[in-house]
RNA sequence: GCCCGAAUGGCGGAACUGGUAGACGCGCACGACUCAAAAUCGUGUUCCUUCGGGAGUGAGAGUUCGAUUCUCUCUUCGGGCACCA
């Protein structure tokens, strides 16, 4: 028998799946589908980390059982390769950034394929070959078009030193990534994509898809739901009204005064009417200066100005109520301004104690649960929902002091509040979200370009564009992609402007509405641009007459199962959503959701728990492991340090033990006994190699892929102690470590005369019938203490087993001759005696 | 501050719907093989113990014949959001 050699194997392996395709999808649209879908790499040009291989590897054990089951499996690898860091990289030493990376890529590639990942290798997606963004921009195209694409005055991160224009990204701490220079909020034109049109769709999609409960509670508290109501509040001797919004109108007797933002536009139109318009002024002005870090670090002290002078009419009782401006209202949410009810939100009882604002309670708490009067009890042990703490009780209760809402439940005090202000006019029902429009232009070069061009004539005319954007026309679908040109520097321009605008030949173009002269949008897409959609060209990646066909995508969409890392689940995750919900909506895909499922990975640490990082000097390069354990080691190891959602420490001793496991299973081979049967352990294997099976199979697919080897640890463990294996035996072992160590299980399986790829094998299925245990082992215990315990047959009667436990010596002990005043039996578990 | 998640031997971690806590692996100890070492194989390994037992899953209570598992309070750590009215 050969020692167990993987660098030999691995390669002879690999090269026999690359020769033979055997990972590759079928378009034959006959058998069932399994569509399972990593997060594509950004490939660095650091190379492949240990954390790369554990989404990869765990679903590729998915994407293998499922492959066994009978599935036509697409899993499909790709490159999301726009970029910062490439983009700096090419600064630095002047290479063009498509040169690096195609290095790049080129690197990430053989260091995947070494681990011998059962990825479709002929659907390689790269967002940066013009082939693909030429669809990324055909998409856009249609989000312009159909008008959830618009340009809009917004602020963009500058960096004071370098001065260039970041992305948020960039900015670590308030300050500049690259030189820790200040960076401040400058404004810039860009282009935005109403995401914010589909906040309720985003929303409600959760509903009817399987994500991990975290990743769908982020995404709600992101897209942030809020109904209420608006409503409108006059200005005592004057035209103007303050509009606001608020969750709790049934507070609304309670609102003692009121608070505009700094930005509100309301205050300079005030002007006349206020009497220390200087201070107002200056808090204004100091407000703007706080970067966005200072308001932060600040919320702990709330500060304002009142508008003196200036009162505002509460609709309910027309109380005069003072009006102030304050950095704690922010001008982006609602309508940047609120009423304020001390009495009931934290916020502005604190700001009213300060400022000496009277504070109206008009909700009381509800009823304290009768078993906690006591206050003492309350201390003790009530919980934290029924005890009231503090003066200010921001939670629901019973509406006082309000008029006509007195007596009712929150609820109901609402909706009664709702139609009351529609009756007379001054208020509405109201949803509200947090959610804001996608932020879709950045000044960068290595970005998709956007494929818009500007007329000022038609500007002028007001042809074309939208309603806020005259002027502004697509580019020809014929023109697509529009390719990136050369420049000479990459770096952006004083102005803040990308690389492209200074390059005037291709920025000059001609209008596709009049034909005049027109000019071309110089800012690039961002990052997510290409992520949105790339698992909608993976199947059909190589079509040049539509983003991909109906017929392909009907056959393969949705994505079954899609694994990734948690710091994606708001972003990428809700920009993708968007896009498959608008492409859903124009009638270009099939299902609405892009993803039936998703899960999450842990993070891989360094020893002692720390992040890897390369400046701290303490990655660990799969390639050195592959060399030295080989890449099955390697894959298995991963799979077994700990659950796969949680955060694991690397432990370069842990792959020892995985090696050791795998050198045993090899050399079982020195107990195949082809011959002779009948050695007496054929049919204790056979059980335990059901179980396994079982095991094995839940848990793949329950991702718990650590248990499942300690299983197949436990039992070729539990072989090795048995004197012979019969070769059948054996090779199911084999078929059900595939997943985890393919090469080895493809040499074995050749070994013993198998022509065909242990891949194209049946998975192994289990029959429930030989799990069963003829006799069981019951728990005695005696007062809730474990004293004993028997083995009886499986069918063994209540009575039966009561009079066999009583019986006991370790029983009788434990009485001391007195009866039992109980006794319980749990079927198959234990017998517990109550004396 | 709010919302999630976690806490189990020397270490990483198991334990199904409440039913023998510590599977599996690392490490360690002893033994076999060896001139020796490595590798490999075998045995043991939660703690205390007067060897009868006793204690034990972050702390404290509760429900239960029985709690790592359920309820409540608290502590620590990790993650997310962070004045969203």
């Amino acid at each position: 028998m050969n020692k167990y050699n993987p660098q030999e194997i691995e390669a002879k392996w690999q090269k026999y799946w690359e020769e033979n395709n055997s990972f590759c999808a079928e378009d034959s649209f006959v058998k069932p589908k399994f569509y399972p879908l990593i997060e594509f790499p950004y490939p660095s040009g650091a190379g492949l980390h240990v954390g790369h291989p554990r989404p990869y590897t765990g679903m590729d054990i998915v994407a293998r059982k499922k492959r066994m089951e009978g599935f036509n499996v697409l899993y499909p690898i790709g490159f999301d390769a726009f970029g910062l860091p490439t983009e700096n990289y090419a600064i630095k030493t002047g290479r063009p950034p498509a040169e690096v990376t195609a290095e790049n890529i080129a690197n990430f590639t053989r260091q995947i394929k070494s681990l011998g990942i059962s990825f479709d290798w002929s659907r390689v997606v790269d967002t940066t070959d013009p082939k693909y963004y030429k669809w990324t921009q055909w998409i856009f195209l249609q989000l312009f078009k159909h008008g959830l694409a618009y340009k809009k005055n917004m602020p963009i991160n500058w960096c004071t030193s370098c001065k260039i224009g970041l992305a948020n990204e960039e900015v670590v701490d308030g300050k500049c990534e690259r030189c820790g220079g200040e960076v401040e909020k400058r404004d810039k034109y860009q282009w935005m994509l109403a995401i914010t049109k589909y906040a309720d769709k985003l929303l409600s999609g959760l509903e009817d898809v399987d994500y991990i409960e975290r990743a769908k509670v982020q995404q709600q508290n992101w897209i942030g739901k809020s109904e209420g109501a608006s409503v409108f509040f006059n200005i005592k001797d004057c035209e103007e009204k303050i509009e606001v919004f608020t969750t709790r109108p049934d507070t609304l007797f309670g609102a003692t005064y009121m608070v505009l933002s700094p930005e509100h536009n309301l205050v300079e139109k005030l002007k006349d009417k206020i009497n220390n318009f200087a201070d107002v002024e200056d808090y204004i002005n100091k407000a703007k200066l706080k970067s966005d870090l200072e308001r932060t670090e600040l919320q702990k002290e709330k500060t304002g100005v009142e508008l003196q002078g200036v009162k505002a009419i509460n609709p309910v009782n027309n109380e005069e109520i003072p009006v102030f401006v304050a950095d704690y209202v922010l001008a982006t949410y609602g309508t940047g301004a609120i009423m304020a009810v001390p009495a009931h939100d934290e916020r502005d009882f604190e700001f009213a104690n300060k400022y000496n604002v009277a504070i109206k309670k008009v909700v009381l708490p509800p009823a304290i649960h009768s078993s906690y009067r006591n206050a003492d009890d309350i201390a003790a042990g009530a919980p934290s929902s029924i005890r009231v703490e503090a003066d200010c009780f921001p939670g629901e209760g019973t509406s006082v002091n309000s008029d006509f809402l007195n007596g009712l439940e929150t609820k109901e005090a609402k909706e009664k509040m709702i139609t009351w202000l529609e009756e007379k006019n001054i208020g509405k029902k109201q949803i509200n979200f947090k959610l804001r429009d996608w932020v879709f232009s950045r000044q960068r070069y290595w970005g998709e370009p956007i494929p818009l061009v500007y007329c000022e004539k038609c500007a002028s005319e007001n042809k074309g564009g939208n309603e806020q954007n005259p002027g502004w026309f697509a580019i020809a679908e014929s023109e697509l992609p529009l390719e990136l040109p050369q420049v000479e520097k990459y770096e952006p321009t004083d102005t803040g402007e990308s690389p492209l605008s200074q390059i005037p030949e291709w920025v000059k173009t001609t209008c596709p509405n009049c034909g005049g002269e027109a000019k071309r949008e110089t800012d690039t897409m961002p990052n997510w641009a290409g992520s949105s959609w790339y698992f909608l060209r993976y199947i059909d990646p190589n079509n040049d007459k539509e983003f991909a066909s109906q017929e392909k995508l009907k056959y393969w969409m949705s994505v079954d199962w899609y694994n990734g890392g948690m710091e994606h689940t708001v972003l990428h995750l809700l920009y993708s959503r968007f896009w498959n919900e608008f492409l859903y909506d124009i009638g270009l895909v099939p299902t609405s959701e892009p993803y039936k499922k998703r899960t999450s990975h842990g993070m891989i640490l360094a020893k002692g728990g720390e992040k890897m990082s390369k400046s701290k000097g303490n990655v660990v390069n799969p390639d050195d492991v592959v060399v030295e354990f080989g890449a099955d080691t390697l894959r298995t190891y991963i799979m077994f340090m700990g659950p796969f959602d949680q955060a694991v420490e690397w432990d370069t001793n842990g792959l020892v033990g995985v090696k050791r496991f795998l050198d045993r299973v090899w050399n079982l081979q020195e107990k195949i006994n082809n011959g002779e049967r009948g050695m007496g352990n054929e049919e204790r294997v056979e059980k335990l190699i059901h179980q396994v099976i079982k095991k094995v199979s839940d848990d793949i697919d329950n991702m718990r892929f650590n248990t499942a080897v300690a299983k197949l640890m436990e039992l070729s463990n539990e072989v090795s102690k048995a004197p012979f294996i019969s070769q059948k035996d054996y090779l199911e072992i084999v078929k059900l470590l595939s997943p985890f160590a393919p090469h080895m299980a493809e040499e074995l399986w050749a070994m013993y005369g198998n022509s065909q790829s242990i891949s194209q094998e049946k998975w192994p299925e289990y029959d429930e019938a030989k799990i069963k245990e003829d006799t069981i082992t019951i728990v005695v215990q005696v007062n809730g203490k474990v004293r004993d315990s028997i083995d009886v047959p499986v069918e063994i009667s209540e009575e039966d087993i009561k009079v066999q436990v009583l019986a006991l010596e370790n029983v009788k002990k434990w009485l001391e001759g007195k009866e039992p005043k109980k006794v319980i039996y749990v079927k198959g578990r234990l017998v517990s005696v109550v004396v």
